[in-house]
DNA sequence: CAATAATCGAGACGGTACGTCTTGTCTTCAC
DNA sequence: GTGAAGACAAGACGTACCGTCTCGATTATTG
């Protein structure tokens, strides 16, 4: 999506939020229904009421028009926050997201991250919008952690985030497993494991 | 492919076994330059000089096709195997791995698993001869691991698979760092630290 | 269309005969409906129970497979022959002719002369298919004319099809006044005048 | 154009004769550059800086622009004055236009003429602004010839004309041959034949 | 050694989505 | 009340692949 439509130039009639709006709808809408592989443009726009020439406007192609649909109904989410020890907060944080991706959102997810992988455009967009920020909170979180002693392992915050969350996402992805509440369980016993290690 | 190529009844001219080597190695060297998803039977039949009939007797899929092209250049790499101290083997597979990984490989397993998301069939024949193979490996090398006692942490094999490996596939895949020394280094610290832990 | 098709070589699915069939026909009953202008591909390819590419593959453009479909329906009308004087061959002729031009097909050769104007290639295939069919039968009836004495004029075969047919065709397409039996009439009349002149 | 602009209404901003002016130009130099067919409302809206609705404000299709445009070029060249005799008159008449016709202009009448076919406005326009000016021109001066004994045929004036001019506007829309001095001079001997006989 | 049967290549077929283009309308702000 | 700027719905454009099909030509085994 465009991202100076706030401050763009006032000229000429303006976009339809309408549109906008039925079209990020209709993406969504069409996402529970089919596979992002099989999901066409020509059929959000008819879902939409829009013509084809509106989403090329304002979208490059299908997976910048998804991930800002996806993006829009998950960004409140805000799981790493919160008082109490850091275990705790991780332990609500990741407990939420297994129990997110064992459903629908876990199947866009996954489709999302793997179409996006050779459209290097998609990958930027998407990783400033999701993963960065994630790792960011990530990142304070275990300051945080270290300072009150919790944590104490020499790895870094990159490599810890990718060992918490790079299996959740394996499973997710490869699908050899269930995200279950056991493996949800031993992931973490295991990461308490690594950070208390000196 | 078909597997049951070889009891197949012998009625009929037999299949030809050029044509089927002349698109796995096409399909293999279009893939160096293309990516999986721009990758087109069309196109895999035009550089064959081969039909496109003949490609859909023997495969169902493109994914099919591909999975089977590239499993063939890299199934006899049997990785797993090796005397000495476990934590010795894994390292070595893994060091492998990754810098296998780092290159066309990498690219290309990403995509193949990418791809056999949402496409069942598949998804289990990729299972079957990639996943399953490589976990049942290292299920019998964690049982080595238990018996002499290197091995002395609760978590199924299961899970320390993920552990181990999941972080790899997930920067492989969304690929937010890279897969470099520091990372296996890291990596296989901390789950030296799991596996020790009682 | 493709002149070659009966040399074509015999490989792959010989050509569809129905859907040429169908094509043409469905060419001419849209145009009975519709101008040239507002006839589109995509409906005829609908109507045809055909698919777009099947007739891109076979010809150019609308306008060249509109010709293809009206002159496959009005070369049969061979109205140079006949026995008698050349003036009563003639007269028939233009009689005729004005009577088609009257309706539909006047309709349609209009719109096909207009808009073939601005595409050579359609205007060579229209010039070749049509103009000199009918320019060559006119100059062998001259031929027959000035043996037989009836045509005295010094003036070419060649001005002499323009001063016949170019009032008839000018009104055709200004349309600023009709190709009525009087028009006609007045019409050989002149001609009749023109050739008898030393 | 709308036609009642010196006495419309003097209410609100003034029409701009600045914008009308552009439009008009820009579609005259489109004109040399391209085919009316391929000329759009959009192009020459670009060009001239004006907005789309400016021009639909003021014309009703491309094809009324056009002909606003390329009549406001040539209208005030009256071909049919002079004193002499009427042949001369003619001839000076039909010799300039075949000049003209040979040119540029030409080419933009001819595809005004093929265009305006199934636009019964349009046609009602081109009509009433050029064919009927230039008969009824043709018509006088046909006046003064049975008068001065120059004309003596029965043939009304207005086949006389498709007589005179139907083979320019043929040759000049079908393109089958040229619009050069011999075709001329054959067309005026033809015709002077024609008005002297009895 | 002919008949049978499955293969091969070539390439046409109906279908569908692509991303672009033009049309004519509409909406806002500036003059 | 015009004007430009430009967004909008509609829908055709010509292209590219899809997966299926129909052909004539091959190439083995079977009878």
């Amino acid at each position: 999506m465009d991202q100076s439509f706030a401050d763009r130039p006032r000229l000429g009639r303006p976009r339809s939020q309408k549109a906008q709006t039925a079209v990020l709808a209709s993406a969504l809408s069409l996402l529970k229904k089919t596979s992002l592989r099989s999901l066409t443009i020509e059929e959000i726009a008819r879902e939409a009421g829009v013509s084809k020439a509106t989403i090329y406007r304002w979208w490059d192609s299908k997976i910048a028009l998804v991930i800002d649909a996806f993006l829009k109904t998950i960004e409140q989410k805000t799981p790493f926050h919160g008082p109490g020890k850091v275990m705790t907060v991780l332990r609500r944080n990741v407990e939420n997201l297994a129990t997110e991706y064992r459903g629908l959102n876990g199947r866009i997810i996954a489709q999302i991250i793997v179409e996006v992988r050779d459209d290097p455009e998609a990958l930027q967009g998407f990783y400033r919008r999701f993963i960065r920020v994630r790792r960011s909170a990530f990142h304070e979180l275990m300051e945080r952690g270290r300072k009150s002693g919790e944590i104490r392992t020499a790895i870094s915050d990159e490599v810890l985030s990718d060992l918490l969350y790079g299996p959740i996402y394996y499973r997710l992805i490869v699908q050899h497993g269930p995200l279950d509440d056991r493996f949800v369980k031993d992931m973490l016993h295991a990461f308490q494991v690594i950070i208390e290690a000196s």
